[in-house]
DNA sequence: TAGATATCTCCAGAGACTATAGGTTTGGAG
DNA sequence: CTCCAAACCTATAGTCTCTGGAGATATCTA
């Protein structure tokens, strides 16, 4: 039996983190002690591992939850599964196109200044204030 | 003189938003009507669009805020701006290298589940489940 | 058994808005 | 000029994923 101080020191989970996965009903409402203090066990660990490396791969809470709601199933087809990686990484691989046009302009706007003129000449805020100036949307 | 809605249409920046740039301190507090409704000029909508486009880059309101103060010393040198650019730049770039570690792991892991076998034995969710099945790091 | 540490619940704050409720002003039609 | 709908006002709460604090209670160690 761990309190949730062992369970946040085994997997690297702030405690309040942990006590918010359960409010949000990822992590089902742990035993008790008699002075009302949480007690886990080896299921429960293996579980937040689950969640926390689900969210480090950017995963939201609804889809953690649902993706927990799923695997309660095992016999089930995986479907919904892959759909749920699926659906992730395209919103993934959306993010880094946004990404990488703003990085482009960003490496226009920037490498037109010297950092070493007045600022009503600078090219930052001239840019910052015309997106004409820009090559594409954003 | 516009009201804040026709500053709204003018800049694609909803009327909510204006009074939140306002409380933000990054609109002075407009004039007002005599029976209180905000009146604006031209410089206004220029600096709503100054603000909006440093956010369509993906600056934050305190880095906007830093920009307007500074742009309010024209003859200064232009090395503060400079930096708050690079370091923004410098945070697309870190962002990118993240998402693309993320689209790695996330493109393994989708390409070994074709969505039709049972849950016990997804690669979906044992991936989640173990990071050691994971190239790097997260 | 005292004191130190850990835990409990509840609440607020972060960032950048967005939406609602309940009340007032404005602008145009009749 | 009067009336009404549309726009506006303020204040507040909700979004999402935590994180930190206050004040009270429990547990562990010496
Ligand atoms: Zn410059
Ligand atoms: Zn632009
Ligand atoms: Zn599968
Ligand atoms: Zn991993």
């Amino acid at each position: 039996m761990l309190s949730i101080g062992d369970l946040s020191k085994r997997t690297g989970v702030k405690v309040p983190t942990i006590r918010y996965y359960e409010q949000m009903g990822l992590l089902t409402a742990a035993e008790r002690s008699e002075g009302n203090q949480r007690r886990y066990e080896r299921h429960d660990l293996e579980r937040l591992a689950f969640i926390r490396h689900a969210r480090d791969l950017g995963l939201d809470i609804s889809a953690i939850r649902e993706l927990i709601a799923l695997s309660q199933h095992p016999h089930q087809p995986c479907g919904n599964v892959d759909r749920i990686a699926s659906d992730h990484l395209k919103s993934v691989r959306d993010k880094i196109e946004k990404l990488k046009k703003l990085e482009q302009e960003l490496e226009r706007i920037v490498s037109h200044c010297d950092g070493d003129h007045a600022i009503e000449d600078c090219y930052v805020i001239r840019s910052l204030s015309d997106h004409g100036l820009c090559d594409g949307e954003h």
